[in-house]
DNA sequence: GCGACAG
DNA sequence: ATCTTGTCGC
């Protein structure tokens, strides 16, 4: 909510945690997303070379992804990298891009997590708490949470649990390959998420959209 | 005290 | 994330 809009980036870790307990509360990821009537996705990344935080914001058509929009903002990387904390990291130079944005895509991937985190506000969440826009979180890597053996199908998923809790899926997007950890960030459940980002990675493990800002933002490799 | 640990 | 060439596999 506003309070999402309203407050500053320049806290220490401990004021850090102490705001995502507050926003942690405001995130909405109970509702399911109409994937009949998602016409943009939007794929944001941020790359960080030699202190500076170059962001992107890629916005393509869905589901045949063409680029309808692309922006980008650079400034320097403001906060070291800790582990859930990475919104702080990462928020102020996309806030920055969003900004800029006019198109208004119907819903934004990002490269993080979403509700698997361990206080269930990971960038996804909390940037769309800022957006007031449905948002995912599409992490290639556990942060936390446990699951149980995921079949090599592309398409397969299992439940992401976090202390009794369930937080996300793990998916895979492409036969035999490393699976994708699927969350909701605001605006959005589970299941539709799942069904978004397999709609999203029809040739590549990670999603169109975000491969796309991948490259906006000069990350390689 | 000992691991785990998005990008 | 980033540092970095060739190389093993489908």
């Amino acid at each position: 909510m506003d309070l999402a809009r309203r407050h500053g980036w320049d806290l220490t870790p401990t004021q850090a945690v102490a705001l995502q307990r507050r926003l942690a509360a405001e995130v909405v990821a109970d509702r399911a997303l109409d994937l009949d009537a998602v016409r943009l996705v939007a794929g944001v990344d941020v790359s960080v070379k030699n202190d500076r935080s170059h962001a992107a914001i890629v916005v393509a058509t869905f589901p045949d992804f063409r680029v309808v929009e692309t922006v980008t903002a650079l400034m320097p990387t403001p906060f070291p990298y800790v582990p859930g904390l990475l919104s702080f990291r990462e928020g102020p130079v996309l806030e920055e891009a969003f900004g800029r944005l006019e198109a208004e895509p119907d819903v934004f991937l990002f490269d993080g997590m979403g509700t698997a985190h361990p206080r269930r506000i990971g960038i996804a969440s909390h940037m769309g708490l800022w957006l007031q826009r449905p948002t995912i979180g599409v992490g290639k890597t556990r942060l936390c949470g446990r699951n149980a053996p995921l079949d090599e199908e592309k398409g397969a998923h299992q439940p992401l649990v976090d202390k009794g809790e369930t937080i996300g899926a793990v998916v895979r997007t492409r036969t035999g390959k490393h699976p994708l950890f699927i969350s909701p960030g605001h605006l959005a459940d589970i299941p539709s998420s799942v069904a978004l980002v397999l709609a999203c990675a029809p040739k590549y493990r990670l999603p169109e959209p975000i491969r796309l800002a991948h490259k906006a933002a000069g990350a390689f490799v």
